[in-house]
DNA sequence: CGGTACATTGAGAAATTTCAAAGTTGGTGG
DNA sequence: CCACCAACTTTGAAATTTCTCAATGTACCG
């Protein structure tokens, strides 16, 4: 479908071998593993599984649209997005993938996808393979159950993603990532002296919002004037909680 | 979640005593059935059906954001739109929704939904059963395939929404609807003269878009001078499919 | 130390919104 | 059958948001 026509071809190389430098490691020493579907997919069996795992350095593709998939994509550790190139040149960011997330819950079962993947940080991802997740699906009424619930979760984020995008004004997208990812790194109590790590660069957030990066620059810079929150050098620093929490609600 | 605060509240009574003259017709009659899920849920049964069919005026709620659901609805004639009402009073149209559509595959389990359906003409629709669902689900391996592949189209075209809305003009995003329709149309055979039928207001399709009515009408009214094609009284006539198609078209 | 990617700033242009008013249409009751 | 009403559409002019182009500044990596 969207073919990635525009991009370097050195996107495409397989960046396995140039790897960056993260620990090799496998499900069952992963500490995620209890809170997402990892851990309902291997229910505590992790020794058992054949995932196969890869690292990708950042700013490199994880996967490219319209490659065959070799499973289900789970990102264990960095940040990701999930984008299409348009063939004008410009990218959508359709999702933020944090550690631990499903690429793609409705996509479980497809063998490729319109979209790619974008390593944001080094990232350390995971492919469970699709006969496995079938299997055990088929084993596992609340395993089905709990993709279900994913399923309608990605489903109505997309709805509010459309509405963010169609109804509001750049000041108040941006400030809806930034509390999108504060409350997901809150939950996971990451958040300290309200500081968490921020590593989308400007022209991502550009892409994930449709602005352009020096609209999107011109109002991190206000933002950073009105002392709401300071985002740069892979962090959010917030400094008025109250107001950005204003500026993303839904008006 | 969302709620429809600012919806008078003539929209939130009860429409059935009120419907339009729509002939009453049950599944086993619909001219539909074997085309879409419901000829695929019931599989040539659809006399033993005991689907809960509702008729709705047009510019009427059949179901309201929040309200406990019936089950999974069907319209099975007429338009509707899928929205959400903003707090402020502005609505954003998520979906179109044409006969024969089950309105939100991904919800199929769903209890309550975060977004409301407006009939656009007078609309007959239907709600089965979720235990109805449930169970031929189980049965029939064939009909969870199509319900996964509905599934996984559905985010698809949410994904598509998103890059449209994002990143193209007035007049693309207009453009896109109405190729979007057309192709819909054309499928079945309903398009003649290159005219075929397209109810929404412009208010509608300002919903839909992110635009404002009045920009909405400016953008028919140049289409209209260019010999573009000419949307309005409920038809639309293509009168350049080329140059239309080449609008709607992603760059 | 140099280079490349990233961030910042300014000025002018373009797209879209807002506000306001006037025209049209279709349906309803008298 | 007409008159009226409400909802929808059209048009104009000014304001606002965001984009584009272009130049300069900054940080990190090898």
């Amino acid at each position: 479908m969207l073919l990635n026509t525009l991009e370097p071809l050195s996107a495409y190389v397989d960046t396995s071998s140039i790897a960056p430098a993260l620990p090799r490691s496998r499900c069952d020493t992963c500490h995620l593993r209890t809170a997402n579907f990892c851990g309902a997919l291997f229910d505590g069996e992790f020794a058992a599984v054949r995932a196969k795992h890869r690292s990708t350095a950042a700013r490199r593709n994880i996967y490219r649209a319209g490659e065959p998939s070799e499973g289900v994509l789970v990102v264990c550790e960095g940040w990701a997005v999930r984008f299409v190139q348009l063939p004008n040149g410009k990218r959508q960011v359709l999702s933020v993938v944090l550690p631990g997330d499903l690429v793609s819950p409705t996509g479980l079962l497809e063998r490729q996808f319109s979209f790619s993947i974008q390593a944001v940080t080094d990232v350390r991802s995971c492919f469970l393979p699709f006969a496995e997740v079938r299997a055990r699906m088929r084993d596992n009424p609340a395993l089905f159950d709990i993709w279900l619930r994913l399923t309608a979760a990605e489903q109505r984020d997309a709805d509010k993603r459309l509405v963010d995008l169609d109804q509001r004004a750049a000041q108040e997208r941006i400030a809806a990532l930034i509390v999108h990812v504060l409350t997901r790194f809150e939950e996971r109590g990451e958040v300290h002296n309200d500081e968490f790590p921020f590593p989308m660069s400007q022209q991502q957030i550009a892409d994930f919002t449709g602005l352009t990066p020096v609209h999107t620059c011109r109002v991190l810079s206000s933002l950073r004037k009105h002392s709401i929150c300071d985002v740069g050098h892979g962090m959010v620093k917030i400094a008025d909680r109250r107001e950005l929490q204003r500026m993303a609600a839904i008006k």
